[in-house]
DNA sequence: GTGAAAGCGCTAACAT
DNA sequence: ATGTTAGCGCTTTCAC
């Protein structure tokens, strides 16, 4: 940690204090007169003195940190999120202590232990699995305070995020009203369960009284746009006769949508095409992508909000509590022939 | 922090041997008999133990955490930065202190004490401004391990990134040896200096015996997808008389070819383009960018190998070493008519 | 108004 | 083969 640094001592012996009244001094306190403060505090200045958090968080057992836990940072929408969240983090006064979990519940698993070893005051995770939860109920049973990024509300713990099934049931909806009658659904990366978003799916068609063709559900080994595009592929080598395109995410949408440039298939006229996260590339593809929009400033904040609040909580943690976020659709020409580009 | 954990003292007192002893043998010392050791690790398991990493911290003097600070994550190779960062920190035993400045020096320079006062035994930054470093200059004159990951060759602080300013004179050369006499350069969010690309630009055209027209740059506030958008706008109303735009990274060549598609611009044939960074989006454009490749692992790897050797130097840390990456050309059909999608 | 003493949970000399 | 002591840098009673 190169040169040692100033300590409480170094002040005290070198204004005559003892290393008491130095500490409050610094922090402060009344009990201190103004003038010893401010011979105190210059002493600190001169001394180049910063605390050390380290020390303190021992005393005070708690370290003004908490652990965020995401699967991977390719969706730019995660990222947004991660931005966010330690935005908001910082503003509160705690620090960020970040991990990626690429997916691995073994690496999710370490990463919690990790962070727990060092007395994160909390955590927020994007789990890899709706289905693989026991580590972190686990965790929540001995009172330790988690926020869960996706939402499954059987799941036993808290959670704030976007409500994925809603947002799938609108999008959907908004194709089906459309007059569509056989949509794609392309869901990528969802080997571990997760599908809210092919349960709105269903419910959506249900509810038009649509019936489903399992034929249609095309599911890739990842969300990233190379994805889309090999989904895309396979659609319409298949003559699936389908007349729209669910993706789940926008990458997705991006990689259907060159597939389509490539093999001069029309988006909209040939086939209509939605996607789910309304990231920036989205909007500005060649053909606009109607999308689904995930409200990342909300989902932070409320997130950030909910741990605080836990970490706060004076004896046992309240029941967990579920926020799902409804999401709001904006339609674009992807999905609409009537706009124009 | 949740219920009161396990200490090395409840071990003890469980099993009759000494905090000592207890310690020893939990981290496998040879000194403590096998059965011993056993007998011990079962209390601990059974305690549901968890050492305290703060107060080893205390004792130890490090904290095997490291401080990231970038600006922000609306770029996505910054992101494949950030994650690649923490992967390579975490396979040697080092957590990840996260932290976006948002292109605030004053932000930058608060996350900075926070990550020193919690002790982070060094730190990777990228800054806000290749011109206002004295806060990181001065860090390093205290001995403290800091890596940069934008190269300033006379900053006096070691860094490890790509080399841009090559970067640009690659691309540039290659649209000038193409035949291209007037290439726009858009350069977003460079108030602060920061003009590497430019110089290659123009190291380019000076090599290549062509004239500098200062009316070609044209500088956005900013580099995303929009300000590449709006960029575009500028320079079709203006009549420039380009056949060529050098967009300093692939967001804003995004937005230029979707101000294309929009105005009927065919790219390349009426106008070329060429991006930086190599993101994934820009190669499934529906004209697949030109781009200059950002060697994400390799810049990722060697920064955090440069902290850990800082980190790892036993006296005065070594004089500051820059290391450049030669970035590669990926030349797709945005600079080339002869390549089809 | 200020200081002494104890302790946060751990490690590291130095005993025995 | 195990225990004792001191100390990391700070905060918190409690005393004077």
């Amino acid at each position: 940690m190169a040169k040692p640094a100033a300590r409480l001592k170094d002040i005290a012996d070198k204004t005559g204090f003892s290393v008491n009244t130095v500490s409050l001094a610094l922090r402060g306190s009344s009990r201190i007169p103004p003038e010893t403060r401010a011979l105190i505090a210059d002493v600190a200045r001169e001394l180049n003195y910063l605390p050390n958090f380290v020390a303190t968080s021992l005393v005070r057992r708690e370290t003004r940190s908490i652990g965020l836990i995401l699967t991977d940072l390719s969706n730019p929408v995660l990222t947004a999120v991660a931005q966010a969240v330690e935005g908001e983090l910082s503003k509160r006064g705690y620090t960020t202590l970040f991990a990626t979990s690429n997916n691995d519940i073994a690496v999710e698993e370490t990463m919690i232990e990790t962070f727990r070893a060092r007395r994160a005051d909390g955590m927020l995770v994007f789990p890899c699995s709706h289905r693989r939860l026991d580590h972190i109920r686990k965790l929540r049973a001995r009172n330790y305070p988690v926020v869960l990024l996706v939402g499954d509300p059987d799941a036993g713990i808290d959670a704030v995020c976007m409500d994925e099934r809603m947002g799938a049931y609108k999008a959907v909806g908004h194709l089906l009203s459309n007059g569509h009658r056989r949509i794609v659904i392309i869901d990528g990366g969802t080997k571990l369960g997760n599908s809210e978003k092919l349960e709105g799916y269903m419910q959506a068609h249900r509810d038009a009284g649509v019936e489903i063709d399992t034929a249609l559900f095309v599911k890739p080994s990842g969300h990233s746009v190379a994805h889309g595009y090999w989904a895309a592929d396979t659609i319409f080598s298949q003559r699936l006769g389908a007349s729209a395109i669910f993706a789940t995410n926008d990458s997705l949408a991006l990689g259907v949508l060159r597939y389509c440039a490539r093999n001069n298939i029309r988006v909209p006229d040939d086939i209509a095409l939605m996607g789910f996260d309304n990231i920036e590339f989205g909007e500005y593809a060649v053909t606009p992508i109607s999308t689904v929009d995930y409200n990342v400033e909300r989902v932070s904040a409320m997130a950030v909000e909910r741990v605080v609040d836990l970490i706060g909580a004076e004896a046992d943690l309240p029941p967990p509590r579920v926020t799902l976020i409804e999401p709001d659709l904006l339609i674009r020409q992807s999905s609409n022939s009537t706009l124009r580009g």
